[in-house]
RNA sequence: UCCUCGGUAGCUCAAUCGGCAGAGCGGGUGGCUGUUAACCACUAGGUUCGAGGUUCGAGUCCUCGCCGAGGAGCCA
């Protein structure tokens, strides 16, 4: 296409100017002798306005009967208009058909339910409230690695299919691989504790896989998930790094997304709360608030999910929940110093009901110790050989977390499940398109 | 794996106590020179998820199955 065409976003710079754009029309309206054609292309949507006899009288029968979602190229003078949403509108003189469907588009202009729209989600993401979501994802994930990398951060990936199944069996994807069985990998933690011994701060980023078959608006089998490896770093400054990240998230969502939040009806106010510090509570402390407020969650459990509604209810801003018991931590988390029962450990909870978005950890530097936790949790010794190099050659006070983006996105945004804040949302019993 | 709810027109949903299968949107036809999910008129559109059962009569009640959603557990 040799045409010079004209971003819908870039329209009131080009006010009386004739130009050309590409794009699909979302909706059209006719009052007979005129013809309102709402046009979107991806930067941004407007108003056509063809008029009957300001244009041939073929090109105003045939536009008449264009079908939702028809794919045009439209030409026409931008024109300020009050009564446009966008503050612009464009006079159309000339209209290209590139394809008018010949069915009539699946979705409708009025509501449909959660099954039909995951069914079409390749369609459905030509909505104005999907397009914003995923505009709001791309915002949390460059101001996510912005952070990291203004920081001292190294990107350093690690493998999605793994030969052993490591920590946990049931949670994986077993795969073919040639001969024998790999797994999809859960996390990449244990390679960015290697990479941070090689580069002192590195993150990994990517997609991440859970065989678990959760049924709630929290989880999905296929997540993306960041995660932060530094080198000499211990519980305190991985909290502190913990708190820099989300602040920075959340203060770019607020620089760069306020269309975006607008359109998900997001209440900016809870937002713009999100400021240092951040509250910390022990487990002990907790658990000690929630038998106040009458969860009957015993002491040594996890939190439930309502367990974490109540308590980030008493606060307006994210939540550290510091030193869960070993017995309900993985094996690589670091002993407390005083307290043998506890490890170094942070959950951090999202306001409003989102819940965790974060889990991290000091990582246990002693080989002894180590050795004996993976024993005691009956974990394969033969699979970590090389974990265990890390501290056979070097051993280094060390921490890290993973954070979640789809939570990260659906708190942001405000939305009332994961599986918008992903583009192609795999769940168990949902793996098309 | 467990608990709860649901499945009726292309879509979103109604249908009273078990008594003629309905509406809005979308589709089709016609009308309208400022519409904002436009509006107005007319019109077509049904194996009520499936299989049994109860009943004079089942969308509705019972049994089993299938599919999906929300929640629990687990986790980010």
């Amino acid at each position: 296409m040799t045409t010079q065409w004209i971003a819908i976003r870039d329209l009131p710079a080009h006010t009386g100017e004739k130009i050309t754009l590409c794009g699909w029309l979302y909706n059209l309206r006719s009052s007979g002798k005129i013809h309102f054609l709402q046009l979107r292309d991806g930067t941004g949507t407007v108003q056509g306005v063809m008029v009957k006899n300001e244009v041939p009288e073929d090109l105003f029968n045939e536009t008449k009967s264009l079908r939702l979602e028809a794919s045009v190229e439209v030409t026409g003078v931008v024109r300020s208009d009050e009564r446009a949403p966008s503050g612009v509108e464009l006079s159309v003189s000339c209209l290209r058909v590139f394809q008018n469907p010949e069915d009539e588009y699946p979705l409708g202009k009025k509501d449909h339910g959660i099954d039909f729209l995951l069914d079409h989600r390749h369609l459905w993401l030509r909505s104005s409230r999907q397009q914003a979501v995923m505009r709001l994802r791309d915002r949390v994930i460059r101001s996510a690695r912005e952070y990291l990398q203004n920081n001292g951060f190294i990107l350093v990936d690690s493998p999605i299919i793994s030969g052993s199944a490591g920590e946990g069996a049931s949670g994986l994807f077993e795969i073919d691989y040639f001969d024998s069985k790999a797994y999809l990998a859960q996390t990449g933690q244990l390679y960015a504790e290697a990479a941070a011994a090689a580069f002192g701060k590195v993150y990994c980023f990517g997609p991440t896989f859970r065989a678990e078959k959760s049924k709630t608006r929290r989880h999905l089998t296929e997540f993306w998930m960041l995660e932060p490896e530094v080198a000499f770093y211990d519980h305190e400054d991985n909290m502190d790094l913990q708190e820099g990240l989300v602040c920075h998230i959340v203060a770019e969502a607020l620089n760069h997304c306020r269309p975006e939040l607008a359109v998900l009806e997001r209440d900016i106010s809870k937002l713009e709360n999100i400021k240092p510090p951040f509250h910390h509570l022990q487990y002990d402390e907790a658990m000690e608030m929630l038998h106040d407020l009458g969860s009957n969650t015993p002491y040594g459990d996890d939190l439930g999910n309502e367990d974490e509604t109540i308590l980030t209810q008493q606060f307006d801003r994210p939540l550290f929940i510091e030193c869960y018991p070993k017995a309900i931590k993985a094996f690589y988390m670091k002993e407390h110093p005083t307290n043998p029962n506890l490890v170094l450990c942070d959950d951090l909870l999202a306001p409003e009901g989102y819940g965790e978005i974060i889990g991290g950890s000091q990582r246990e530097d002693d080989y002894d110790r180590l050795v004996a936790r993976i024993r005691e949790e009956g974990l394969p010794e033969e699979a970590y050989d090389w974990y265990l190099d890390l501290r056979k050659y070097g051993t280094f006070v060390h921490s890290g977390f993973g954070m979640g983006i789809e939570r990260v996105v659906a708190w942001i945004g405000g939305l009332q499940h994961i599986r918008e804040a992903i583009p192609w949302p795999r769940t168990i019993y949902r793996i098309k398109p």
